[in-house]
DNA sequence: GTCTATATTAAGATAGAC
DNA sequence: GTCTATCTTAATATAGAC
């Protein structure tokens, strides 16, 4: 076939991919194009804003993935810490075990537009809401919730930090074994 | 005067800046030479390996910097309290209380060469190293002391992560608060 | 909606004058 | 050791055919 296409969903899981791997400048809308068997017209004419258009579509994706499997069962009517568990799994499964950057990390440095780091931040908050409520159902007053729920994020993102630079599941692996005790034993 | 110079160091601590918030593919060749008042035959003329030379400088001078203001204090003669007190400070004064992104997290994306990510992961084992040290001599076992050395090292580089994103020292000031309950409390 | 073709700018990199 | 000048490649971006 002379003309190809690619639903929006695998390009922008496509972008995703690249983006985590190797940042925002570190991926042209050339290389968008070819690893999705487009032309870069055809790119610019799906997203007239360019790669920064690109990546917030990206970055949106994302946000909805972890709403759905992250967030909504940490809300869930559930113990908290099965509530935890299924978060957990969800978590290992979207950074294959550590194997995958944070693209909040990776895309809040050079961020490309202030609409992105905002996009990043507003994530973030989400994810750090979504953990401190689930520590508050544990029995936690909302402040120590609070600090438990940062402290958890904090394990994580530094423990795909460690594990991406040590090429070692370890640190994340072991970051997420400490969800539970984290989120569900107050003090 | 129609020829300008810098000095080594201080081309060398103006690149760390630029790479520190841009990321390695964020920082060209013209940008360094005109940060430095240099043009970009004579940056080449110095480091004839292009940027993946200027960045593996960087990150020696880094390195260096660190063996002499945090790991060697964490292994002198001195309690542990007070020598995880000394990195403390020093670690507040090189990431600016948040302020400033980790070079090793900001350049294991898209590191740019095997010899920069084998860098990267040198400095960090050796962190982690002087870390466990200080754990050790405080009375945990050395398998204890080895995992609290990860947690707080993991802290600090999620805290550094969570404080850029959400532009709050508040996490990163957390992590290093942390460090003498993590490194010298056994059990 | 994708294509080919092209314009423009900036990147990495080198030659040779001073 | 730094400069000016230049080369080559790749980036973002757009026009117009199909």
């Amino acid at each position: 076939m002379a003309h190809k296409t690619i639903s929006e969903e695998a390009f922008l899981d496509n972008a995703l991919d690249m983006l985590r791997s190797r940042g925002y400048q570190g991926v042209s809308m050339s290389q968008l194009s070819a690893a999705n068997g487009l032309e870069k017209a055809s790119v610019f004419y799906r997203y007239p804003g360019g790669k920064n258009e690109v990546v917030l579509a990206v970055v949106n994706r994302v946000g909805e993935w972890f709403e759905a499997n992250v967030f909504a069962p940490l809300a869930a009517e559930n113990t908290p810490r099965r509530r935890v568990a299924l978060a957990a799994a969800k978590l290992r499964e979207f950074y294959q075990d550590g194997k995958r950057s944070c693209i909040t990390d990776v895309l809040s440095i050079d961020a490309g537009s202030e609409e992105i780091a905002a996009a990043l931040r507003v994530g973030l908050e989400a994810w750090l809401k979504a953990f401190t409520l689930v520590a508050k159902d544990s029995g936690m007053s909302l402040s120590v919730a609070r600090l438990r729920a940062e402290e958890a994020l904090a394990r994580i993102e530094g423990g795909l930090v460690l594990s991406r630079v040590l090429r070692d599941a370890g640190p994340f692996m072991r970051a997420i074994k400490a969800l539970p005790h984290l989120l569900t034993d107050p003090a």
